[in-house]
DNA sequence: TGCTGCACTGCAATCGATTACATAAAGGTT
DNA sequence: AACCTTTATGTAATCGATTGCAGTGCAGCA
């Protein structure tokens, strides 16, 4: 009963061939005689035969996976991104490896191991804030195979990446408020040194300056993306006395934190104050105000990024440094409303 | 420059062994001479040597990954389970490889390859509706990776399995609201025939019973889990002459999409209708109103599931077919009112 | 001196599939 | 009939690490 997984000679002694007619036999058919073939494919299904992946991997020199370094899975922010590398990987007959930097962070070794070829064939990373360390062995060209970066980016641009235009999208939130006649405008940013924070913060001050306004740090709430620092910059504004009209949040995350923490005091968004999110993740358009956010199209950005990767894989020689950037949309709804209204 | 990858003969060479001895300097460092462990790991350090997994995968025969069947990879339910997961298996030196059901659903016998013992050491599962003919292979003896359920399980207990206890939920919703005094409550159900809207049901049932009601067919609204089944159990409602006062949701997105279609058509949850969900995702506690829902441990779900796969996989004799059962918390918050108040 | 035991280390087989190269058979050409 | 192609298949090397078995050298002991 027990008796152990078939190779590829059994099946070559069952079919009366040799091991390289059923090697040829199942990866390129057409090299063989059709009624070989039959023959052979007769006895890999009677034999109930599986390649084996490791013997195929090490004669061909790779792995056939790609792994995922994603900087927090349990943020539902990216499983949508996630989705769309899957699909693009499958296509192309590449295993997902997912890894959380967070949980590596604890051994950073580890994180680098992660980056030699024998492990993956290539690397997308969701976590622009990869130790130096870990990002210096990426590129030591010898054996290290290609790492991609999408959504988050590191400073100089030293791998491929695939983003959205973040500043455009902190330049339309902030238009989309001063449109509708707000004049104090507050924002709560993400993570201090985080990429995305850099871009929208940019995006956001050209846009105020564009419209004649400034943004009064008062009105600057620190944030990290996360519920719990939008609760807290809810706070912040409660305790203000010249309280802005309308906030820019740069996730959405952090405008359901605001709101609800808004909402236990009594304040009523966008009856009070407009709110603009950044990211559009599902729940934005069922929230209460359905929110007005700047989508990303996360799925795109998953596949974008496998496309690219595998294209960097397949590549003979070494492809140029390319950033790819998709657009964001302006998803008006119900945070958001009209100063004199 | 571009100099191929070291392997362990050019580390034996520069160390001045065997390759077998430097293999076992690098597993198993007390079996060689503290002298020679010294010029090895010198000799691995110059070379930049890492080891081809490939290689030592086939040698010994496991792959060292453990596979992830996720039925929808873009819902944010699924990612702290996958979190959780990480955790426990990069802790045991495994690979999380995921797989998104959907998509290979496209093609199933894809998904059995899955099944297959020379791609994973094991194998979890988020989905219990895999089809038959999947699960008769993987239940198959001869070479095929232990497989564990999470969250879902299937039919007869086939496998083992971590859980929730989804009855007890129900049970615990339908007195919660009873208790409040609603006499009419209606529920909105998950897909068909699926096994946790089975046992949901199921205790709903019995609570209604226990407090002398009844489930009028009418206040059964089908579902499937998602905002948008909630939102057009919402119209369903709308639509009622008897409306029930409250509404078990047996999902926390159903619950969004019901309360967010109530609020565009004027009805206000707790003071028109109470709602319960199920789940407890980030969100609900930030929702508004908060939301009253079963929280489910999913991060321990998923490291449970984990450690149960890893027992297995390390046993040398079959184990029993052991189901977990956590249990669920209920999270009393806003959305939930006494029917008097 | 000779023997036993222990601690290390090396040799070489092994895991399973792929593929360069060799060979054989069949068909085509002049 | 001699020779060249083409097509199909087999032989055996190869990928890189692991590990059973067989030394080798040295210390301890009689």
């Amino acid at each position: 009963m027990e008796s152990k997984a078939p190779n590829i000679s059994d099946v070559a002694k069952l079919a009366g061939v040799s091991t390289a007619t059923v090697s040829r036999a199942l990866s390129k058919p057409e090299t063989v005689a059709e009624s070989t073939r039959i023959a052979v494919l007769a006895a890999a299904e009677e034999t109930g035969y599986r390649v084996n992946l490791s013997a195929r991997n090490l004669r061909r020199q790779r792995t056939g996976a790609i792994v995922i370094l994603v900087p927090n899975l349990g943020n539902p922010f990216f499983s949508e991104i996630l989705a769309g590398i899957e699909t693009a990987l499958s296509h192309a007959d590449f295993n997902m490896l997912v890894v959380d930097t967070r949980q590596a962070y604890m051994k950073p070794q580890l994180v680098s191991e992660y980056l030699h070829a024998t492990r993956a064939d290539g690397i997308i990373a969701l976590d622009g804030s990869l130790p130096d360390a870990v990002l210096a062995a990426a590129s030591s060209g010898a054996g290290a195979p290609p790492v991609i970066f999408a959504c988050e980016w590191t400073p100089h641009d030293r791998f491929p990446s695939v983003r959205v235009n973040n500043a455009r999208g902190g330049e339309m939130a902030i238009s989309h408020l001063a449109g509708l006649g707000h004049r104090r405008i507050g924002m709560i940013s993400g993570p201090q040194d985080n990429v995305l924070t850099g871009a929208r913060t940019r995006g956001a001050m050209e846009a105020f300056a564009a419209h004649g306004l400034e943004l009064d740090p008062a009105n600057l709430f620190p944030g990290d993306f996360s519920l719990e620092a939008g609760a807290r910059a809810g706070l912040s504004w409660l305790d203000l006395t010249h309280r802005p009209t309308a906030v820019f949040c740069q996730s959405d995350q952090m405008a359901f934190g605001f709101i609800s923490e808004l909402a236990r005091h009594g304040v009523s968004v966008p009856g009070d104050v407009s709110v603009v999110g950044f990211d559009d993740i599902n729940i934005a358009r069922r929230f209460i105000p359905a929110l007005t956010t700047l989508r990303q199209p996360r799925t795109w950005l998953g596949v974008s990024a496998a496309e690219l990767l595998i294209s960097h894989i397949q590549a003979t020689s070494s492809l140029a440094i390319e950033t790819k950037v998709l657009e964001v949309d302006l998803m008006v709804r119900d945070s958001t409303r009209a100063i004199d209204a």
